[in-house]
DNA sequence: CGAATATTTCGATCATACTAGAAATACCGT
DNA sequence: ACGGTATTTCTAGTATGATCGAAATATTCG
Protein backbone atom coordinates (compact mmCIF):
# COMPACT_ATOMS: atom_id res chain seq x y z
CA UNK A 1 0.00 0.00 0.00
CA UNK A 2 1.13 3.23 -0.74
CA UNK A 3 -1.61 5.99 0.21
CA UNK A 4 0.59 7.06 3.89
CA UNK A 5 2.75 9.77 3.39
CA UNK A 6 5.57 8.80 6.25
CA UNK A 7 7.63 11.85 5.85
CA UNK A 8 5.90 13.95 8.66
CA UNK A 9 2.58 12.72 8.45
CA UNK A 10 -0.59 11.75 6.59
CA UNK A 11 -3.14 14.03 5.00
CA UNK A 12 -6.78 13.62 5.40
CA UNK A 13 -9.15 15.03 3.14
CA UNK A 14 -9.76 17.75 5.31
CA UNK A 15 -6.23 18.68 5.23
CA UNK A 16 -6.51 18.52 1.42
CA UNK A 17 -9.27 20.67 0.70
CA UNK A 18 -8.20 23.35 3.18
CA UNK A 19 -4.76 22.96 1.23
CA UNK A 20 -6.57 23.26 -2.18
CA UNK A 21 -8.81 25.92 -1.42
CA UNK A 22 -5.83 28.11 -0.23
CA UNK A 23 -4.24 27.80 -3.73
CA UNK A 24 -7.44 27.94 -5.21
CA UNK A 25 -6.95 32.01 -5.49
CA UNK A 26 -4.61 33.59 -7.38
CA UNK A 27 -2.62 35.95 -5.27
CA UNK A 28 -2.41 33.04 -3.09
CA UNK A 29 -0.88 30.46 -5.42
CA UNK A 30 1.47 33.20 -6.91
CA UNK A 31 2.49 34.32 -3.46
CA UNK A 32 3.28 30.13 -2.78
CA UNK A 33 5.02 29.94 -6.26
CA UNK A 34 6.76 32.83 -5.21
CA UNK A 35 7.37 31.65 -1.93
CA UNK A 36 8.63 27.90 -3.85
CA UNK A 37 11.06 29.69 -6.14
CA UNK A 38 12.95 31.28 -3.13
CA UNK A 39 13.31 28.54 -1.33
CA UNK A 40 16.39 27.90 0.30
CA UNK A 41 16.07 31.32 2.03
CA UNK A 42 12.52 32.55 2.04
CA UNK A 43 11.01 35.95 1.87
CA UNK A 44 9.57 38.76 4.14
CA UNK A 45 6.17 39.44 3.79
CA UNK A 46 6.57 42.96 2.61
CA UNK A 47 8.63 41.78 -0.06
CA UNK A 48 5.41 39.15 -1.39
CA UNK A 49 3.33 42.42 -1.32
CA UNK A 50 5.32 44.58 -3.14
CA UNK A 51 6.26 41.83 -5.91
CA UNK A 52 2.77 41.07 -6.06
CA UNK A 53 1.23 44.50 -5.99
CA UNK A 54 -0.63 43.71 -3.20
CA UNK A 55 -0.98 45.90 -0.07
CA UNK A 56 0.30 44.43 2.50
CA UNK A 57 -2.65 44.01 5.09
CA UNK A 58 -4.33 42.13 2.07
CA UNK A 59 -1.27 40.31 1.63
CA UNK A 60 -0.98 39.44 5.02
CA UNK A 61 -4.78 37.86 4.87
CA UNK A 62 -3.29 35.24 2.15
CA UNK A 63 -0.19 34.28 4.05
CA UNK A 64 -1.96 33.78 6.74
CA UNK A 65 -4.50 31.48 4.61
CA UNK A 66 -1.91 29.57 3.54
CA UNK A 67 -0.47 29.28 6.80
CA UNK A 68 -3.26 27.83 8.43
CA UNK A 69 -3.12 25.13 5.19
CA UNK A 70 0.05 24.32 6.26
CA UNK A 71 1.81 25.17 3.02
CA UNK A 72 4.03 28.39 4.25
CA UNK A 73 5.60 28.52 7.51
CA UNK A 74 7.21 32.21 9.30
CA UNK A 75 9.47 33.12 11.28
CA UNK A 76 10.93 36.36 12.91
CA UNK A 77 14.06 37.52 11.34
CA UNK A 78 14.60 41.02 13.18
CA UNK A 79 12.08 43.37 11.97
CA UNK A 80 10.80 41.16 9.16
CA UNK A 81 8.71 38.25 9.03
CA UNK A 82 10.36 35.73 6.63
CA UNK A 83 8.03 33.22 5.13
CA UNK A 84 9.14 30.12 3.63
CA UNK A 85 7.17 27.77 1.66
CA UNK A 86 6.62 23.88 3.54
CA UNK A 87 7.82 22.38 0.17
CA UNK A 88 7.05 18.97 1.92
CA UNK A 89 3.77 19.80 2.85
CA UNK A 90 2.74 20.69 -0.52
CA UNK A 91 4.40 17.48 -1.86
CA UNK A 92 1.73 15.53 0.29
CA UNK A 93 -1.23 17.67 -0.82
CA UNK A 94 -0.34 16.62 -4.65
CA UNK A 95 0.20 12.94 -3.28
CA UNK A 96 -2.96 13.28 -1.49
CA UNK A 97 -4.65 14.14 -5.36
CA UNK A 98 -3.11 11.78 -6.90
CA UNK A 99 -3.73 8.99 -5.17
CA UNK A 100 -7.04 9.86 -3.77
CA UNK A 101 -8.44 9.95 -7.07
CA UNK A 102 -6.50 7.41 -8.81
CA UNK A 103 -7.44 4.98 -6.21
CA UNK A 104 -7.26 1.67 -8.26
CA UNK A 105 -6.44 3.09 -10.94
CA UNK A 106 -2.59 2.87 -12.08
CA UNK A 107 -3.48 3.92 -15.74
CA UNK A 108 -3.94 7.51 -14.17
CA UNK A 109 -1.11 7.91 -12.51
CA UNK A 110 1.29 5.97 -15.29
CA UNK A 111 1.20 9.05 -18.15
CA UNK A 112 1.44 11.26 -15.10
CA UNK A 113 4.84 9.94 -13.90
CA UNK A 114 6.03 9.65 -17.40
CA UNK A 115 4.78 13.90 -17.60
CA UNK A 116 6.76 14.77 -14.66
CA UNK A 117 10.13 12.74 -15.58
CA UNK A 118 11.59 15.44 -18.31
CA UNK A 119 10.27 18.69 -15.63
CA UNK A 120 12.30 16.74 -12.69
CA UNK A 121 15.78 15.18 -12.19
CA UNK A 122 15.10 11.44 -13.20
CA UNK A 123 16.54 9.90 -9.88
CA UNK A 124 13.70 8.25 -8.53
CA UNK A 125 15.72 5.95 -6.46
CA UNK A 126 17.60 8.78 -4.82
CA UNK A 127 14.48 9.82 -2.89
CA UNK A 128 15.82 11.44 0.42
CA UNK A 129 18.68 13.17 -2.07
CA UNK A 130 17.55 16.92 -2.41
CA UNK A 131 20.48 18.16 -4.74
CA UNK A 132 21.40 21.04 -3.77
CA UNK A 133 21.48 23.71 -6.54
CA UNK A 134 23.49 26.89 -6.41
CA UNK A 135 22.75 28.41 -3.09
CA UNK B 1 -2.45 33.65 -25.29
CA UNK B 2 -4.81 30.85 -24.79
CA UNK B 3 -7.19 30.73 -21.77
CA UNK B 4 -7.62 27.20 -21.97
CA UNK B 5 -5.44 23.94 -22.26
CA UNK B 6 -3.92 23.10 -25.49
CA UNK B 7 -3.71 19.84 -26.58
CA UNK B 8 -0.14 19.86 -25.17
CA UNK B 9 -1.91 19.19 -22.11
CA UNK B 10 -0.86 22.56 -20.54
CA UNK B 11 -2.43 24.48 -18.30
CA UNK B 12 -3.29 27.98 -17.47
CA UNK B 13 -3.17 29.50 -14.00
CA UNK B 14 -6.70 30.30 -14.34
CA UNK B 15 -8.31 27.15 -15.15
CA UNK B 16 -5.70 25.22 -12.90
CA UNK B 17 -7.22 27.89 -10.10
CA UNK B 18 -10.61 27.08 -11.31
CA UNK B 19 -9.89 23.17 -11.23
CA UNK B 20 -8.52 23.59 -7.61
CA UNK B 21 -11.37 25.96 -5.97
CA UNK B 22 -13.97 22.94 -7.63
CA UNK B 23 -11.88 20.09 -5.65
CA UNK B 24 -11.63 22.05 -2.70
CA UNK B 25 -15.01 21.49 -1.28
CA UNK B 26 -16.00 18.11 0.47
CA UNK B 27 -19.05 17.57 -1.61
CA UNK B 28 -17.55 18.13 -4.87
CA UNK B 29 -13.97 16.06 -3.86
CA UNK B 30 -16.07 13.34 -3.15
CA UNK B 31 -18.29 13.58 -6.22
CA UNK B 32 -15.04 13.22 -8.10
CA UNK B 33 -13.35 10.66 -6.44
CA UNK B 34 -16.80 8.63 -7.18
CA UNK B 35 -16.69 9.44 -10.56
CA UNK B 36 -13.04 8.55 -11.01
CA UNK B 37 -13.66 5.11 -9.20
CA UNK B 38 -16.74 4.75 -11.24
CA UNK B 39 -14.57 5.63 -14.71
CA UNK B 40 -14.75 3.96 -17.29
CA UNK B 41 -18.93 3.96 -16.67
CA UNK B 42 -19.83 7.42 -15.40
CA UNK B 43 -22.75 7.68 -13.14
CA UNK B 44 -25.88 9.35 -13.43
CA UNK B 45 -26.36 12.31 -11.21
CA UNK B 46 -29.13 11.12 -9.04
CA UNK B 47 -27.04 7.94 -8.03
CA UNK B 48 -23.81 10.29 -7.19
CA UNK B 49 -26.61 12.58 -4.85
CA UNK B 50 -28.46 9.42 -3.56
CA UNK B 51 -24.49 7.92 -2.78
CA UNK B 52 -23.32 11.24 -0.98
CA UNK B 53 -26.80 11.59 0.38
CA UNK B 54 -26.92 15.28 -0.86
CA UNK B 55 -30.09 16.88 -2.38
CA UNK B 56 -30.52 16.18 -6.08
CA UNK B 57 -30.13 20.03 -6.82
CA UNK B 58 -27.69 20.82 -4.56
CA UNK B 59 -25.54 18.01 -6.09
CA UNK B 60 -26.55 19.51 -9.72
CA UNK B 61 -25.02 22.67 -8.30
CA UNK B 62 -21.79 20.97 -7.76
CA UNK B 63 -21.70 18.69 -10.84
CA UNK B 64 -21.87 22.00 -12.58
CA UNK B 65 -18.92 23.41 -11.24
CA UNK B 66 -17.05 20.48 -11.77
CA UNK B 67 -18.06 20.98 -15.00
CA UNK B 68 -17.25 24.14 -15.75
CA UNK B 69 -13.65 23.30 -13.74
CA UNK B 70 -13.24 20.91 -17.09
CA UNK B 71 -13.20 18.33 -14.32
CA UNK B 72 -16.28 15.63 -15.50
CA UNK B 73 -18.23 15.61 -18.47
CA UNK B 74 -21.99 14.80 -18.74
CA UNK B 75 -23.44 13.28 -21.49
CA UNK B 76 -27.39 12.17 -21.63
CA UNK B 77 -28.55 8.43 -21.69
CA UNK B 78 -31.94 8.08 -22.32
CA UNK B 79 -33.23 9.74 -19.28
CA UNK B 80 -30.39 9.91 -17.18
CA UNK B 81 -27.87 12.05 -17.58
CA UNK B 82 -24.41 10.51 -17.20
CA UNK B 83 -20.83 12.09 -15.71
CA UNK B 84 -17.91 10.80 -16.08
CA UNK B 85 -14.53 11.78 -14.82
CA UNK B 86 -11.96 13.69 -17.31
CA UNK B 87 -9.22 11.89 -15.83
CA UNK B 88 -7.08 13.78 -18.21
CA UNK B 89 -7.95 17.09 -17.45
CA UNK B 90 -7.06 16.18 -14.00
CA UNK B 91 -3.93 14.54 -14.70
CA UNK B 92 -2.92 18.00 -16.02
CA UNK B 93 -4.25 20.07 -13.22
CA UNK B 94 -2.20 17.69 -11.15
CA UNK B 95 0.65 17.99 -13.19
CA UNK B 96 0.23 21.99 -13.53
CA UNK B 97 0.26 22.49 -9.61
CA UNK B 98 3.55 20.35 -9.20
CA UNK B 99 5.45 21.77 -12.11
CA UNK B 100 4.41 25.18 -11.77
CA UNK B 101 5.43 25.31 -7.91
CA UNK B 102 8.65 22.88 -8.73
CA UNK B 103 9.98 25.25 -11.45
CA UNK B 104 12.95 25.66 -11.15
CA UNK B 105 13.43 22.85 -7.73
CA UNK B 106 13.56 19.47 -9.34
CA UNK B 107 14.52 18.05 -5.77
CA UNK B 108 11.29 18.71 -5.17
CA UNK B 109 9.67 16.42 -7.53
CA UNK B 110 12.02 13.78 -7.57
CA UNK B 111 10.38 12.29 -4.37
CA UNK B 112 7.28 12.80 -5.01
CA UNK B 113 8.08 10.30 -8.33
CA UNK B 114 9.58 8.31 -5.88
CA UNK B 115 6.55 8.27 -3.78
CA UNK B 116 4.29 7.29 -7.29
CA UNK B 117 6.43 4.34 -8.05
CA UNK B 118 5.40 1.69 -5.67
CA UNK B 119 1.70 3.35 -5.84
CA UNK B 120 1.08 2.92 -9.86
CA UNK B 121 4.35 2.85 -12.14
CA UNK B 122 4.27 -0.54 -13.34
CA UNK B 123 5.74 -0.33 -16.37
CA UNK B 124 9.08 1.61 -16.50
CA UNK B 125 9.04 2.32 -20.21
CA UNK B 126 6.75 4.97 -20.72
CA UNK B 127 5.77 6.53 -23.59
CA UNK B 128 7.38 10.14 -23.41
CA UNK B 129 5.34 13.31 -25.00
CA UNK B 130 7.53 15.56 -27.15
CA UNK B 131 8.05 17.84 -23.81
CA UNK B 132 8.99 21.66 -25.00
CA UNK B 133 11.99 22.44 -22.96
CA UNK B 134 10.65 25.84 -22.75
CA UNK B 135 7.33 27.14 -21.07
C1' DC C 1 -51.20 13.84 -25.73
C1' DG C 2 -50.56 12.99 -20.79
C1' DA C 3 -48.31 10.82 -16.87
C1' DA C 4 -44.00 9.51 -14.79
C1' DT C 5 -39.12 10.04 -14.12
C1' DA C 6 -34.56 12.47 -14.07
C1' DT C 7 -32.31 16.56 -13.81
C1' DT C 8 -31.72 21.37 -13.93
C1' DT C 9 -32.90 26.23 -13.06
C1' DC C 10 -34.94 29.77 -10.13
C1' DG C 11 -35.19 32.25 -5.84
C1' DA C 12 -34.09 33.14 -1.27
C1' DT C 13 -31.25 32.71 2.81
C1' DC C 14 -27.21 32.30 5.28
C1' DA C 15 -22.35 31.95 5.55
C1' DT C 16 -17.85 32.79 4.07
C1' DA C 17 -14.26 35.18 1.15
C1' DC C 18 -11.73 39.20 -0.92
C1' DT C 19 -10.28 43.70 -0.38
C1' DA C 20 -8.29 47.47 1.85
C1' DG C 21 -8.20 51.74 5.14
C1' DA C 22 -7.03 52.61 9.80
C1' DA C 23 -5.28 51.35 14.14
C1' DA C 24 -2.51 48.33 16.87
C1' DT C 25 1.51 45.41 17.79
C1' DA C 26 6.39 44.00 17.58
C1' DC C 27 11.00 44.93 16.75
C1' DC C 28 15.38 47.69 15.90
C1' DG C 29 18.76 51.44 16.25
C1' DT C 30 20.20 55.39 18.66
C1' DA D 1 12.58 55.70 25.94
C1' DC D 2 11.67 57.37 21.33
C1' DG D 3 10.96 57.33 16.48
C1' DG D 4 10.96 54.49 12.47
C1' DT D 5 9.98 50.28 10.15
C1' DA D 6 7.57 45.80 9.36
C1' DT D 7 3.60 43.30 9.93
C1' DT D 8 -0.66 42.11 11.74
C1' DT D 9 -5.40 42.79 13.51
C1' DC D 10 -9.70 45.32 13.41
C1' DT D 11 -13.46 46.68 10.80
C1' DA D 12 -16.53 47.23 7.09
C1' DG D 13 -18.23 46.88 2.40
C1' DT D 14 -18.96 44.12 -1.40
C1' DA D 15 -18.96 39.79 -3.71
C1' DT D 16 -19.17 35.01 -4.20
C1' DG D 17 -20.54 30.36 -2.51
C1' DA D 18 -23.47 26.69 -0.30
C1' DT D 19 -27.85 24.95 0.56
C1' DC D 20 -32.39 23.63 -0.62
C1' DG D 21 -37.65 24.16 -1.60
C1' DA D 22 -40.29 24.91 -5.56
C1' DA D 23 -40.96 25.29 -10.32
C1' DA D 24 -39.37 24.32 -14.95
C1' DT D 25 -37.29 21.45 -18.55
C1' DA D 26 -36.29 17.21 -21.00
C1' DT D 27 -37.00 12.46 -21.93
C1' DT D 28 -39.50 8.01 -22.12
C1' DC D 29 -43.58 5.26 -22.21
C1' DG D 30 -48.57 4.14 -22.57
Amino acid sequence: MCHYIDKSGYMESEDAILALGALAQSTRLEAFRLLAAHEPDGLPAGAIADALAVPQNTMSSHLAILARAGLIRSRRHSRSIVYRADLARFQQVALFLIKDCCGGRPELCAPLIADLQPCCAPKPKAARRPARAST
